[in-house]
DNA sequence: GGGCACATGTAAGCTGTTACATGATTAA
DNA sequence: TTAATCATGTAACAGCTTACATGTGCCC
């Protein structure tokens, strides 16, 4: 799939659950799918405009003035099951507290220690939300089910986040304690004035 | 930290460690970041140009014509540190696998169970790549523990991606199941032909 | 001599964000 | 009345990939 569609993607989705206007387009991806996709306005009018002009979206007028409701065309829901099916090429991979991990020598252990912390909280907090995301689902619904297994891969991402967080932790620490045996090893054993 | 200081800081890192040319920091950051970084020529030459100007390497002569070593000046040391320390900034998600999941009632089950399949096969790739990886680093050098923490990262991640895919596979067959039941239930209980 | 690894660079293009400009409607 | 929300759009810019153009050195 190139990577081009997957603003399209998003939103003949959106427009699959119910006919709306591109800003309720952007609040429902923010909302409701927030915690694994996001779009601005910048990618979102344009698309729209296209999806038109390929005919896979049709445009009325809206409740309010100035406002315009999208509804999916039949071949939009062609596009969209063609774009679904599409296997996901993963993007290259770039992981920031990684890369600071990996040079994490040049830093010193108790720097990255602290990075890796943020990390953590980032994390627990992420878990919290989705918990609540999970309470506010309806398994009852047609896509309850599918939607409660993306707030499962959330929830299996973060708790891995964190297992591996404290994993790092402990060796970060171990590596601070040796570089202050390694300091502190000619100097008298007994305590001096801090 | 500014989003355009990333491949700055993936740069200066390689430079860290050694002097070298920017095929040579390319071909490093495959190779050994390549689980969780990737940069390209498009990106890493101007890059060098860039950091030059601004005195955070410098420029000599290679062994061959043509090619340039560059090595980490001392501002670039700083500079290093600096992006270093910064916190990672998280990019906004975007997970082509979850988006598809989540609009899954579209698709089918079965189509969908099939995607999970596939990214289940890659996590147990990434998962065997990583033991390989995890067996080339000596523990013993400086950046040897922080190496090895970025590897168990990609295993941990990817040991949850495993356990999620397997998760979500048995609900799917559920569905699929319940699918069956309710399009079976008017029929004969006895087998038809085919 | 042919192919591969080494080596440098640029141009075009795509994806995406941010900030801005503009204005109507509604609830406090 | 005034602030928040609803609503549409664009322009500028940032980041990144791909493909191309170009050439050297080394090994089979």
């Amino acid at each position: 799939m190139a990577r081009g569609s997957r603003t399209d993607l998003a939103v003949l989705g959106a427009l699959s659950i119910a006919p709306m206007t591109g800003y309720a387009v952007r609040a429902g991806i923010q909302d409701v799918l927030g915690h694994f996709w996001s779009e601005s306005y910048g990618q979102i009018y344009p698309t729209l405009a296209r999806l038109e002009a390929d005919g896979c979206v049709e445009r009325r007028a809206g409740e309010r003035p100035r406002s315009s409701v999208y509804a999916l065309t039949d071949s939009g829901g062609v596009r969209l099951r063609e774009l679904l099916a599409a296997p996901d090429e993963p993007t290259p991979p770039r992981n920031g507290l990684l890369l600071r991990l990996f040079f994490g020598h040049v830093l010193g252990a108790e720097e990255v220690a602290r990075l890796v912390s943020v990390q953590r909280d980032r994390a627990v907090a992420q878990l919290a939300e989705l918990a609540v995301a999970r309470a506010e689902i309806d398994p009852s619904e047609e896509h309850g089910p599918f939607a409660l297994l993306t707030v499962s891969a959330g929830e299996h991402s973060a708790r891995a986040a964190i297992a591996w967080a404290d994993e790092a932790l402990a060796v970060l620490v171990e590596i601070v304690a040796d570089g202050d045996r390694l300091t502190t090893r000619h100097r008298p054993a007994s305590a001096d004035a801090p």
